[in-house]
DNA sequence: GTCTATACTCAGATAGAC
DNA sequence: GTCTATCTGAGTATAGAC
């Protein structure tokens, strides 16, 4: 039914909107990133933009909630640790989404920030399935077992938004072999 | 010299400025922290303002130079850990600064921000004088001496930056402690 | 050197016509 | 569902008073 009838046109439209706004955003990065510009880009007026989504933010927080639904989809089942470098690595050829998700996290810090919900909601999802995978992690074995898998999952969140922010003022960084240096850490002695 | 005569006012003004700023940060958050209202709680316009500072951005910079300053005074001389860990428990009582950092910082990731090279130079020279002071609590038995002094100041760096973030979603959330169970991971055996 | 008044440009958002 | 026209408020450049 969503994708059928007078629905189908808007519904693809969204997307194509999605589509034009990552593609804005990868190349100007986000500050330049104006409603007029990624409208142009989607092909509509910036009112018409803002008939699919309701405000700048709002558009972004989807391009974001997008980005989470493939990710999870594609390493669902993986272990922690595993999952936590793929994406990392993934991430260091997307500067586009890096920038936006950075930013945005930064003003969701207020609690009236449009994005403040969705970004404590992610955290809880997101950790939530971490601390299950890494107890598995831990009952096989592969990590070392005296560890609190909430603080070790939380540290590996803080550690990977902070390496972000590294990475982008200095892309020489390799995020992923950071990460890889802490979990050697966490292997069982 | 430079505090008297004509130039005294203009450097006690500088002062003036910078403390209206951070209250009404402070008070209003980053975001609706605009040069009028600044300019209104430090009693000139917002051209008089930016007769001081050339932009909006430059005064934010100068807010946090000024917290470097202060931060880097206070601690210098003390071990790499303990120092981190008073930094941390103090950002916990300025919400207003972390958020201001935390938001520059996402912005300075584009090259073209005028606070890119403020971050650059800061990472640079923070962890440049933390990994001397880490090297020498590894030679005198605090820390592992198999790590590497740059990673751990890095990691440190990034895990200090993670937390703040989560910590904006969530101030429950102990950012010393955190970063205190780190630590003991890197505890000789 | 210090500061105000004015005005310009651009942003995001809204109202209402089509 | 999408446009045009418009509103509000941002940052800041300029000219010039003191």
């Amino acid at each position: 039914m969503a994708t059928r009838g007078a629905y189908a046109k808007g519904v693809a439209k969204r997307e194509e909107i999605l589509e034009a706004a990552l593609a804005v955003v990868a190349e100007h990065g986000y500050r330049k990133a104006s409603v007029r510009e990624i409208a142009d880009a989607a092909g509509l007026s910036p009112a018409g933009l803002l008939h699919y989504f309701g405000s700048k933010e709002e558009l972004f927080v989807a391009i974001l909630r997008a980005r989470d639904d493939r990710d999870e989809q594609q390493y669902a089942g993986t272990d922690a640790a595993t999952a936590f470098l793929a994406v990392m690595r993934h991430n260091a050829s997307v500067p586009g989404l890096v920038q936006l998700y950075a930013q945005l996290a930064a003003e969701a810090g207020d609690p009236s920030h449009p994005a403040h919900t969705y970004f404590r909601e992610r955290t809880a999802r997101v950790e939530g399935f971490s601390v299950a995978q890494l107890a598995e992690d831990q009952r096989e074995g592969r990590i070392r077992s005296d560890l609190d898998p909430a603080w070790v999952v939380r540290t590996l969140h803080a550690l990977a938004d902070g390496l972000q922010a590294a990475w982008m003022l200095d892309p020489t960084l390799d995020m992923a072999a950071e990460i890889e240096q802490f979990l050697v850490l966490l292997r069982p002695v």
